[in-house]
DNA sequence: TATAATTTTTAGTCTTGTCTAAAAATTTAT
DNA sequence: ATAAATTTTTAGACAAGACTAAAAATTATA
């Protein structure tokens, strides 16, 4: 029932990887994530397959069985509690709890994960805005949009990011932009896509690539 | 400055296990407390003695060099604050601890393990009474006593154990013998070497096995 | 002090997870 | 629809950490 630290990250990064792509996620996509290269993924991809957790098809690409679904929601819940834990507990700021996380979340204890969850009072999202999978795996979607999409003069609030690296996190701290932080698009500029904004306490611009990378929710 | 998971396990058990034997550490001895075969112990002594950790020597055994001591006592560090944090936030008892701490004390993060201790204020002593090296590295040495020594009608307190094992653990729990719990010698029985016991609630008769393996302090 | 018993080391093998280089399949472009 | 480009897989190798079996060194015994 436990699997090692590696498969772990295999499947893991393969649930996120199908929920950007359409079907059958691909060899190179998971390469790119787990930074392994194409042969050694495809190697991993009949192991998991052996072991019932991965549906594999030879040069079509992988999904995720019922058992391997529920494997990968395991260990992201481990991630994104203590990712919450670090930042309410132990004074991390929302850019430095990544590297850490991805240490702690192959930690194997039932009672370990399921307490921490209680001592942090079920939370229901991580401090990026993403939800934490309840202990029987369940986690609700969030209709959540880009800010790159919101329409202009339709006040929003920042709900979580899309990029989780701590570059783009610091940058965001910079521009004074977190969860919660109410914005306004004031106006598309048309020739690079970059996006006037309004926040509660100055008005400020940001590129298009930016804004892709950010999600809010109408308000 | 990073060694791997089984390096760790590896400097801990020489710690400890130089704690208890006189000269060099044996080969043999190793092989039991990390669950290995003699071979594999001899070519981890290399590597260990390679990297500058270990003065080994062919058919004597090994010593911690003052990088392998640091680095055991920042393993031991970690292991004994994790220990604190289950039993003190996380609803552990002091029997179920160390398993989970066998894997938590793995995680590299000086951020984590110095803001784990400060949320902790900073604890003298874990959930078995074992002093917690600070980020320096420094452990003050107790001058605790094995019960078994203790004097006939000295009044005692204990203060650790020597086996933490969850059986040993466990069987103290039984008997309601935990950390301050009093003690007082009423009789030694000649002939299997058995205790016969005051505490502040009852009497009882423990093997000298038991006694061998629960430290006291005078008080 | 020889000889026996034990401990330690050596030599060779295995597993996991990775790699490189080359072959095969698939997709894209002409 | 065929050639070119890309992706994926195969084949063979390697490092870490462990194992078994056998050899060598040490310690204990008679």
């Amino acid at each position: 029932m436990s699997h090692s630290l590696s498969k772990e990250n295999y499947l893991k990064a393969i649930f996120h990887a199908a929920q950007q792509i359409k079907g059958a996620v691909p060899t190179t996509a998971i390469a790119k994530k787990v930074g392994a290269k194409p042969s050694s993924v495809t190697d991993m991809f009949r192991k998991l397959s052996a072991e019932g957790l991965l549906d594999y098809q030879k040069y079509k690409g992988v999904s995720l069985t019922e058992a391997g679904n529920k494997a990968a929601l395991q260990v992201i819940r481990k991630h994104r509690l203590w990712e919450s834990f670090l930042v309410k507990h132990l004074h991390f700021n929302w850019d430095e709890v990544h590297q850490v996380a991805e240490q702690l979340e192959h930690i194997q204890s039932d009672k370990l994960t399921n307490e921490l969850d209680r001592f942090l009072d079920f939370p229901a999202r991580d401090p990026h805005g993403d939800p934490i999978p309840n202990r029987a795996g369940y986690m609700k979607i969030s209709n959540k949009m880009l800010l790159v999409d919101l329409d202009v003069d339709q006040p929003g609030v920042c709900v979580g990011v899309k990029d989780n690296s701590s570059e783009f996190l610091q940058y965001l701290n910079k521009r004074n932009i977190g969860l919660g932080t109410r914005l306004t698009v004031l106006h598309h500029e048309h020739f690079d896509g970059s996006l006037h904004l309004q926040t509660d306490t100055s008005t400020l611009m940001i590129s298009s690539k930016i804004a892709q990378n950010i999600y809010v929710n109408i308000i």
